[in-house]
DNA sequence: AAAAAAATGTTAATCGTTTAAGTTTGCCCA
DNA sequence: TGGGCAAACTTAAACGATTAACATTTTTTT
């Protein structure tokens, strides 16, 4: 139980030699013989000294190891839903082995300028609500990594949403189906409500759009039907938030055919809905995902959705921002699961 | 695009103050008048100062707003147990509402020495399975809160687990059954295997022992049968380990009457399991696990289990560390859920 | 054997703040 | 009128390291 703690000056001086050589044996070993280092070393295991403070290093060597992992939502939501933990997963191995820490971090607390001084960088994943963060984010001057959106200037992480979404709707839908889309942040609400003619949030950088886009493009190709209340916004993909649009979109009056939803999570609470329902799918009411979670192979009958991988989405993102300022986004490949539910 | 990081002294420079003006601008408002202190702030926003660097303030005042939460096993692999991400959860709302940061932190990874001088605190949840974490923890100063083990001197966050596991073992044991185990972390094994006589892990602190010592006293109380070779050692819960031993003990010669699992996670995956052997449950063979998260409500027969609130102990945990030295370790109540697998 | 190069140390400035202690100013009251 | 006291600022010493630039010794080269 050492109570002071001891300093880089402290051991100087018990040992008789300047700071400036206890330094370099923690960092610098090329610049004193190997026989004077390892004395330092031991001498300082013997005394208790466990090497320089971590804050003096952060301010004096301008960096820290710490990489900030910033969520779109709230920790909590983000930490416990499949997909974003496997992502966070994938990061953080990339970042274990590169020695860097994480700091995670809600995009929807308070302002990350709080920590932009001494993280060494941030990854950002997934469209924050408000546009709050982005515009912290180029006032600040660390490095910045996007994963499911864009920002100006920002080396990215995508995988091809408008085409996945395309191929998806394409492959459920037929000729002249009528459609719904259960879908994710695409207006400013923060609950479970058709979109109307609300303004569309974010409509270029957000995934949500490109989704809607390739949904739409496949739409039209089949010579189906679709109306803006028959489209879904839904702020998150919890729980309650997809059983009531689950419910809404499964007690309309001539109810559609194929519904299209942005997440596995949801199209699976609507699965469950429908099945309670008493709807025979695939025969009566056709359903596709998106995302590929593990969840989704197990779903009876199985989910058809698009499957993409996460822990490569983390890794790569982490990759992206370690390797600096010639970081080019990058654009991962997905699949198509045709499971039975279409 | 501000290339150059202004200063605390640039802008006491450029507003004719000295830096402690400046500074108490920003920290102290009683120290100056609420004139000054205004113009100071409107100027400071105009020139682009976003306020001390927080760096610096770490090394000058000692703290820096960060806790680090530090998980037992990889955080990948925390992060998407159900459990532990739902701990997660429960720590950063209440760190979040106290402006404080979170710092995830794998124990399996290096040293904690490597953020000891700089956050506020550890959390840490779950017995390390190398003893390293124990000692670097009571090397350092800052102040530790442990949950679901004990560490000397430290405040910790746990339930009564040898009562609930003797509790919900008593419940599911018939008299003169046979019993066998699937149990966590029990013995120092990166596999999944039977302990026979190997030495037991930790067994002080291990929370994993106190569920075995319950489990033990209620099957003697029933005069059940067990033996060494009927207990197996799970590394952690995650599927592959779950799945090939409860292959083990469903294909035993003489089957055991009643399995007595560690966690739901391993038990949903031996339900899974013996449904597909075509075995009874709980006609043929009884089943209870240990946690009670969502997805064990979910199955078909509904698991027996024992409940314990996981977002409860994370805000307790959080508390704890913020509450300072006055902190006294807490006994959380678990509930136990009969399902119809006993 | 002298000059050049390399190896090993030290000195002192610096990173960007905070804060105890000291200074100045203005105000009140006897 | 001047002593006592706040209020409002400033000065300057930390916080605990890193790292150019310089100084000294040892080794290598010619």
């Amino acid at each position: 139980m050492k109570k002071v703690k001891l300093t880089l000056k402290d051991v100087a001086e018990k040992l008789g030699v300047s700071t400036a050589t206890i330094s370099n044996a923690f960092n610098r070993p090329d610049q004193l013989s190997a026989a004077r280092r390892d004395a330092i070393l031991t001498a300082c295991k013997e005394i208790g000294y466990s090497g320089p403070n971590k804050a003096a290093q952060i301010l004096r060597k301008g960096h820290s190891n710490i990489v900030a992992v910033v969520l779109a939502d709230n920790i909590g939501y983000m930490v416990s839903d499949p997909v974003a933990s496997t992502f966070i997963r994938g990061v953080s191995s990339v970042l274990q082995e590169a020695g860097k820490h994480l700091l995670l971090y809600a995009g929807n607390a308070t302002t990350i300028l709080d920590v932009a001084d001494f993280v060494d960088g941030f990854i950002c994943y997934g469209a924050p609500q408000n546009t709050k963060l982005g515009d912290e984010l180029k006032q600040q001057s660390k490095p910045v990594v996007t994963v499911d959106f864009n920002l100006e200037g920002c080396p990215s992480v995508n995988i091809d949403n408008e085409e996945a979404a395309y191929q998806m709707a394409l492959s459920a839908i037929e000729e002249g189906d009528s459609v719904a889309i259960l879908g994710l942040k695409l207006i400013d609400s923060p609950s479970t409500c058709r979109i109307y003619d609300s303004p569309l949030l974010d409509a270029e950088t957000a995934i949500s759009h490109r989704r809607l886009d390739g949904y739409m493009r496949a739409i039209q190709d089949r010579h189906a039907t679709i109306s803006n209340d028959w489209i879904w916004h839904l702020p998150e993909s919890g729980g309650n938030f997809a059983r009531q649009a689950a419910k809404e979109a499964l007690s309309t009056t001539d109810r559609p055919r194929t519904i299209l939803c942005m997440s596995d999570i949801i199209a699976i609470e609507l699965l469950q809905c429908a099945l309670g329902m008493g709807i025979d799918v695939p025969g009566e009411l056709k359903i596709t995902g998106f995302d590929g979670i593990d969840e989704a192979a197990r779903t009876r009958p199985q989910l058809s959705t698009v499957c993409q991988s996460s822990i490569e989405k983390g890794q790569v993102a982490a990759r992206l921002l370690l390797a600096g300022d010639d970081a080019k986004s990058e654009v991962l490949s997905f699949e198509l699961l045709s499971g039975e539910t279409i």
